[in-house]
Order: C-alpha cells, then structure tokens, then sequence
DNA sequence: GTTAGCATGTAAGGAGTTACATGATTTT
DNA sequence: AAAATCATGTAACTCCTTACATGCTAAC
C-alpha cells in the first residue's frame, strides 16, 4: 500500500551496519544511536525484536562468539590462571554476533535503491547518508535534493504560521523565539546539504575510487 | 508510578495556547507545530481524541461559533450583496471552538510547576519554553540549566561513541559527517541555552512587567 | 566491594500515525 | 472548474518505550 513503510528504516540501518561489519546487539545499538542522530537512543526492547525478526526474514546470521580479550587493559590483569571454566581459553564474557547473508545483503541494496519520499524524512535520511559510501552519485543527489526541498518547504511552512500567529491577540515571545531558534537550525541545515550538493556536483568528473565526496566542511578537526 | 509521565506534553501545550486565546481545533494545531517545535506536524488523530479526553476531564469546555469574516479579504470582495444565507449575518463556517475552564487553569498551573527531568526532553522543554511568560524565574532558569545538562550529557555521550567507532575495522566518513553535524547542532543550542540564562540572571534585579527576558538575539530580524 | 558498564532479552502498554470519511469555502 | 485550504472526526494499526528479569566484568 504505502510506498515506503515506516520502521523500515531500523531494518534499514541495521543492515547497512552490519554490511560494514558483523557486530553483536550491544554495539549495534551505539551504532545505531549515532546514524539514528537527533541524540535518539534505541532501547533495547526495539533492537532485539527487530533483530529477531530479520533473522526469521533470513537477511542476517546470529552465532556466539566470545568478547575478545580487552585488549588495553588485558595485558596486566592476571597472567595465567584461568578460572575454572572447562574450556581452555578463559572464558569469555558470551556476546551474539550477527552477520550479513547474501539474502540481507540484497534486501539492503534494494531499500537503497528504492529512494522514495520517505528518504528525506528525518529519520530515514540520516541512515541512508550514512550509507552514502555505497550509494550511486546520482541516488546520493537525488536524496541530498530532495531532502533540502523537504526541508525549504518546513521553512515556508513554519514561516507562514509564524506570521499568522503574529496577528493573535495574545503574541508570545517565547513561542516566537523558539520558532525562529528552530527556523534558524533548519535554515543551517538547508546550507548544509548545499555544500554537500556542491561539493557533490564538483566531483562530477573525476569521480572514482576514494569514498566520500566530501570536502569542504569534511575531516575530523584537530584529532591527531 | 513514573515522575511524569509521556502524554502529558501534548495536553500541556494545549492547556497553555487556550490559556492564551481560546481557539478552534485547525488552529490549535498549527500553534502546535510550532510549540512542539522540530518541523513535526501534529496529525489529527492525536489532536481531537486528546481534546477528547480533556474535555471529560473538565479541563476545557467547546461551544460551535462561526467564523469570523475573513478580514483582509473581506474589504473588496463584494461589497454589500449577502448571498442567500438565512440569518441576517453571512453564515460562516462552523468550528468548535475550545476554552479553557477554571479547573483547566488549575491543572495548566500545577503541571507547569512540576518540572522534573522529564521537563529537559525534547519535546517536553520546547513546550515549557513556550509559556515562560507565565513562569516564575526560578523555575525557567531551572529548566534552561536542566536541559543545557542534558544536551551536555548527550554530547558527552556521543563523542564517546563516535570516538570508539573511529578504531572500527571500516570507518565510515559519511556517518562520521553525519554525527559530526549533529554534533554541530546540539552545540549551538547549547550556546543557544547559554544565552537565555545569562540574560536572565542578568535581569535578575529589576524583575517584573515586561514580558520576555531575551534580550541578546530576541527580536524581529528585518519585519518592518 | 561497590558502582558503572557490558550483554541479552520479554511483556505490557501508550502515544501517535495512517487511512478512511465528509463536506464547506476560497483562491486561481 | 479545479485545486487548495479550512474543518472535524474515527478505527486500525504500528512502532517504540517502560519496566521487568538476569548475570558477568572492569574500574575505583
């Protein structure tokens, strides 16, 4: 019925995650925290579920594996001396790792490449840009477009409102003020994905092998 | 059982916009996505059922009116010549128009003076910032500090993520970018908050008629 | 030794969306 | 004449959160 379902975009997220790497349901979730922005935290009652579900769908694996040894710290902490577990190797905290199958892998390239109007909604666009590295240039304009049109749209909207309530008996400044913060943010944004758009169109030709397009604005800043 | 409870911000945002005028369900809504801020648009279905529910609870009371002439429009469209309606004034549409009762004032008083967390969430602190002007200093300032801890916890929180995903066997730079820009975004309404509770420890002395304490980036860019 | 973080789940419930229904009025 | 906007609702459904339940491991 509907063209893009909601609460595909979980589905969405997890796949492109685990496309990148297999990850237990723990870190998934701080990963998904991130490509989910807007500060959301996924609660653990959504991903498990959700997990489940994909896995009776056949898009992903899950098998134990144990935590790998700490790494930084593990070095001092107690030489030899493993416990008592029956297995050899100390016995590890037990985390279940998911996996992409080729079945997965497919579902994702398809809800990649199914860039409706849901795409530029809040949610859904914030997963698929950060999936962009494996999405064709033409898709990523497309999406980048349509998500700004989305967005100067809200701004008329909202600006319209605004003037509208400035004709109300009562005029409240701080619902004024906090309207006009919010324009200002998504106005931000707007100028954002312009770069982004620019920037994208400049490659145009020499477009090739390295991922991100990006240039302007990318880069971690004064890390190392 | 829960300190305060979700659902309660819907109820709030419109126990204070009838406080301020009393008015028909479209509008209330139209007030309500800019209260509830964030570009989201309230649908009906939540609207009416909460009004619903408020009014069995006594809060509010409706009564259908016409609507008022069109005003701006109404001076050269037609002068005289009242179509054919039966009662002497043009028969106007029909709305139902909400106010609010003394019960519902009440209820508007006490729910804004319990400020708990809840109160430094999303939605919940866009819709108390709104009615500031009916807010003693005290608790705006409890609020405004609250929810700038908030969105410093979360900040926290995220460059901690984002600094565990860097050591990723496959670093993502579009969804580095990404968080990067939300990143961005919270870190201006932080500054944004810093502002506001500057300004207002700054009036702190000579308190009293005006309404809003904004002073530094409050007022009309360029309206007239 | 106690707190904080790691790790995985389930059950119940709530809040809100979508889709459906319907119709008047205004603007183009 | 059509399209947009005004105006009010209901029913079904869905996604997600909250609260519960459990236990290991690291750091202070």
């Amino acid at each position: 019925m509907t063209v893009t379902r909601r609460g595909e975009t979980l589905e969405l997220a997890v796949l492109g995650l685990l496309h990148e790497n297999p990850m237990h349901g723990y870190e998934l979730r701080k990963q998904l925290n991130l490509v989910l922005g807007r500060g959301r935290v996924l609660s653990y009652g959504s991903l498990y579920p959700a997990l489940k579900k994909m896995l009776r769908a056949g898009f992903i694996t899950e098998h134990v594996a144990a935590a790998p040894v700490p790494a930084k710290r593990a070095t001092r902490a107690r030489s030899g001396a493993a416990k008592t577990t029956t297995t050899g190797a100390v016995s590890r905290r037990q985390r279940i790792v998911y996996e992409l199958t080729p079945a997965g892998d497919e579902r994702f390239a398809k809800l990649m490449s199914e860039a409706g109007p849901a795409a530029w909604e809040d949610d859904d666009f914030g997963v698929r840009f950060a999936f962009f590295g494996r999405t064709d240039r033409e898709i990523r304009l497309r999406i980048l477009e349509g998500r700004r049109a989305r967005l100067e749209e809200r701004l008329a909207h909202v600006r319209r409102d605004l003037l509208a309530s400035e004709g109300a008996p009562t005029t409240n400044s701080y619902a004024v003020e906090l309207a006009r913060h919010g324009l200002e943010s998504v106005e931000r944004e707007v100028s954002w994905l312009s770069d982004l758009i620019a920037a994208e169109r400049g490659e145009g030709r020499h477009e090739g092998q390295d991922g991100p397009t990006v240039t302007g604005r990318l880069g971690k800043p004064e890390t190392t």
